[in-house]
RNA sequence: GCCGAAGUGGCGGAACUGGUAGACGCCCAGGACUUAAAAUCCUGUGUUCAGCAAUGGACGUACGGGUUCGAUUCCCGUCUUCGGCACCA
């Protein structure tokens, strides 16, 4: 019998589907075990095989856990709301929802075609309104809370076009001919950062790659500082700023205010007035990107007035300059030129005083110093000296001092920002709230509220979403009076922040999850996805899920216990797949050809999982062969009935290398090193078919250490030796811990750290024994001959290394 | 610029806690089977030097140093690639 994988793979896909397979019970007495892939938005470019990599890992992870005993619960859904479904729509008509139907049957056809163990009776959909009611749901709880709050966003807006656009857009739309001004809207926002600290925190007890978690810790950016107040003598008002660095503060020798600053036109004096009105004018016509963006000569204006340096007492000039951020701390600095590289090019730019405070190595005229680890410098009053403190000390009695003065007050700050949480767009979740004609705002508590049908996908006239051009949806009256809803949707991230959930109970009608599953479920144990996400998918599902926990609805603080990012897969010419470079391998083509086990085992085989590492279909190839020949173990050449499987003993080197097999593929697999496991699995198969053995115990063990990773093949051979149950259900095989060392040994001779000669010696051997053994290896003598041996180091079991003279 | 990860044959990669570098696979070459091909099997395959050969020596894990009997692994410095952040005071 020949291997054909098509007839194979579709008859296993079939049996697993009508005897219900993988479909996972609540409450089971089992351990339960939650392995979660990132869902995927259905894009109708179809899935590559980059896409599979992950899902067949976390696919093996959950074989083989259940094979270790485990009630597993492995999911998958469709983050189906999005940006192309809506622009296909405004291309051409066509419903997103259509659009998005299509798209998710096609993915469901391939990840099936694959062979994945999902349990598709919790197939979720955030488009769903059952799903999406609780998506809303949320909201409401947030704006409860005070967590959702209209506010004045600078948003990049573009005149022609009557739109926001994200920040990503705004060069290509420069490109074409537009204006895009900032301007400030009323935009739905998130308060993420009243959790700021809790989102810092919480990172520690989680199993994450440290990059990702160093990621959200620079995201979130926590730092201590001062915020220091500085007098304005022709004002009646104080100018306050952030600093984290008041130990510096005898060498602040100006002030810099950003151009949205409230001050900033008020400082302004007569002579300077219309230069600071025509800054203020250009800054404002700048996009973030041309503001932040790549590093350019710094460009400011003098107000004309003055600020009084609270530790020297003397004048500071106040200048204004965009460099400085209005939205991070007070919108407004002391600059310290010697020792902050900014200011100290602004300086220069300008010609401001640069003063020495930190004892520098080198003339701080010609070159900043920002080192923290050095003593403070001219830095005293009357009342306070700071000279000869480090850093920490010279922070510490400032701070005290400006407190004790009422100059200023220590403050936490994040980089964080509150999260803007409304989209000018039509296919998204309508956020549930009517503004009434008074200008207040009640919730709209009959959920889901679901989206109208519209005609034209563009957005309105006033660059409000397409369902402002619907008064039928828009308009309605209840008891508070006559009310309009609100036209913004909610961004993409809020159905992917809380799905994990809804897996655990998808058909509740009442709750979000009931408590008892969640509690049964929840940590998920392992989410494996892409890098990608390490920061804002992550990081806004963690900020809900506390959310939640604060509300008792889950029981847990965090909501992934592990997780793990896939690398990327490249094209076969070692670039990222794209379209425009024609380099992308469909999963449909590559299944077809080679079969889903091959492609399985192959997308495992490339290298570590969370490496970045180019497809070769040359290398398929040898995976192919790899399950012939394993296929050929049953079926040998020409074979039209299995081969009889005999209980003849094995050989003693056999047994050793099943034991050895069965001990690392378990290994590896629970450590995700899939790679290595499938090396060590072909070694044992090249060792079966060199031996010619035929042992139940070795076949058998055989097939379901790679019933994980090649189902379907390990089902139909395992029915070929005739079991009528599915391999699935067997547990995976234990090993001997006796019987996973070689009896001979391969001992290595060294001398002066050079390898001379090897010897064989039975494991466990006495250190003497190998010393004498070692001395005897012909093309060691000669090495030793004439030489005083000053060291002999035995590594037992492994070397015998020599130093001579 | 800052933070993080990485650099090993022609290629993807392997190597436990400092102990025989190159497992496993691809490619390539030679051979067996075959009328032939496919499939399969066997052998070889880091570089280099000596030798007809068996074999033996030197070099070799980005580069330069160091620690050690011994370094892909630890330490210092340099370079390159990738990912993230990017005036956050």
């Amino acid at each position: 019998m020949k291997y054909e994988f098509s007839t194979i793979e579709k008859k296993w896909q079939a049996y697993w589907e009508k005897h219900n397979t993988f479909i996972s019970g609540d409450n089971a007495d089992k351990p339960k075990y939650y392995v979660l892939d990132m869902f995927p938005y259905p894009s109708g470019t179809g899935l590559h095989v980059g896409h599979l990599e992950g899902y067949t890992a976390s696919d093996i992870t959950a074989r083989y856990k259940r094979s270790c005993g485990y009630n597993v619960l492995h999911p998958m859904g469709w983050d189906a709301f999005g940006l192309p479904a809506e622009q296909f729509a405004i291309k051409t008509g066509t419903h997103p929802k259509t659009t998005t139907e299509n798209n998710i049957r096609s993915f469901k056809e391939t990840l099936q075609a694959m062979g994945f163990s999902y349990d598709w009776q919790r197939e979720i959909n955030t488009t769903d309104p059952g799903y999406f009611k609780w998506t809303q749901w949320i909201f409401l709880k947030l704006y409860d809370m005070g967590l959702a709050y209209m506010s004045e966003v600078d948003v990049n807006w573009c005149e022609e076009l009557k739109t926001v656009l994200a920040n990503e857009e705004v060069e290509e739309k420069i490109a074409e001919g537009h204006t895009v001004v900032r301007r400030p809207l009323r935009q739905w926002v998130l308060k993420i950062t009243a959790y700021a600290d809790r989102l810092l925190a919480d990172l520690e007890e989680l199993e994450w790659p440290d990059n990702v978690k160093q990621m959200q810790r620079n995201w979130i950016g926590r730092s201590e500082g001062v915020n220091i107040d500085f007098e304005l003598p022709c004002h009646k008002q104080k100018l306050r700023v952030y600093t984290t660095r008041p130990d510096t503060l005898f060498g602040a020798t100006y002030l810099v205010i950003s151009p949205e600053h409230p001050l900033a036109k008020k400082l302004a004096t007569a002579t300077q007035l219309i230069l600071v009105k025509d800054y203020i004018r250009q800054a404002t016509l700048k996009t973030e990107l041309e503001r932040t963006g790549l590093q350019k000569e710094k460009t400011g204006v003098f107000t004309g007035s003055y600020a009084i340096n609270p530790a020297t007492g003397k004048p500071l000039p106040v200048w204004i300059s965009d460099f400085v951020l209005t939205s991070y701390g007070t919108g407004a600095i002391m600059s310290v030129p010697a020792h902050d590289s900014r200011d100290w090019e602004f300086a220069k730019q300008y010609d401001l005083p640069i003063i020495e405070v930190i004892k520098s190595p080198h003339n701080v005229q010609e070159k900043v110093f920002e080192d923290k680890d050095s003593v403070c410098v001219n830095s005293s009053n009357s009342e306070i000296s700071l000279d000869g403190l480090k850093f920490c000390d010279a922070f510490e009695n400032m701070a005290s001092w400006l407190e004790t003065h009422k100059l200023g007050e220590r403050k936490v700050n994040f980089k964080l920002r509150d999260w803007i949480f409304s989209r000018q767009r039509y296919w998204g979740e309508p956020i549930p709230i009517k503004h009434y004609d008074d200008g207040s705002i009640r919730l709209e508590t009959s959920l889901p509220l679901v989206l109208p049908e519209v005609e034209a996908y563009h957005p309105s006239s006033t660059g409000e979403s397409p369902l402002a051009n619907i008064p039928h949806w828009l308009f309605g009256t209840d008891e508070h009076g006559p009310f309009r809803r609100e036209t913004n949707t909610m961004p993409q991230w809020a159905g992917s922040c809380w799905y994990y959930l809804r897996f655990i109970d998808p058909d509740n009608n009442v709750q979000l999850i009931d408590p008892e599953k969640e509690r049964y479920w929840m940590n998920v144990d392992l989410y494996i996805g892409g890098a990608e996400h390490a920061v804002l998918h992550l990081l806004y599902a963690r900020f809900w899920h506390k959310v939640l926990f604060d509300l008792g609805v889950v029981s847990s603080k965090e909501p992934f216990k592990k997780l793990f990012n896939q690398g990327m897969i490249l094209g076969e010419d070692n670039e990222k797949m794209s379209k425009s470079r024609g380099n992308v391998i469909p999963a449909d083509h590559v299944l077809e050809r080679y079969g889903a086990d091959a492609v399985r085992l192959y997308e495992m085989f490339l290298g570590p999982l969370e490496q970045v590492k180019p497809w070769n279909t040359n290398g398929i190839e040898g995976i192919s062969r790899f399950l012939s020949k394993v296929w050929r173990l049953i079926y040998p050449e020409n074979a039209m009935q299995a081969a009889l499987l005999t209980d003849e003993e094995m050989p003693d080197e056999l047994l050793r290398r099943m034991h050895k097999t069965v001990k690392k593929v378990s290994e590896d697999t629970e450590n995700l090193k899939f790679n290595t496991a499938i090396a060590e699995m072909m070694i044992f198969v090249n060792e079966l078919h060199k031996t010619g053995c035929k042992n139940r115990n070795a076949i058998e063990t055989l097939i379901i250490i790679l019933a994980p990773y090649a189902p379907h093949i390990a089902e139909e051979l395992w029915e070929a030796i005739g079991h009528n149950s599915s391999v699935n259900s067997r547990p995976f095989p234990l090993f001997d811990p006796n019987l996973v060392e070689d009896s001979l040994l391969t001992i290595a001779v060294q001398v002066n750290g050079k390898l001379r000669g090897t010897f064989i010696a039975p494991a466990k051997s006495q250190k003497e024994t190998l010393l004498t053994e070692a001395k005897k290896v012909k093309s060691v003598i000669k090495f030793l001959e004439g030489q005083t041996i000053v060291r002999e180091i035995v590594i037992p079991d492994k070397l015998v290394s020599f130093a001579v003279k």
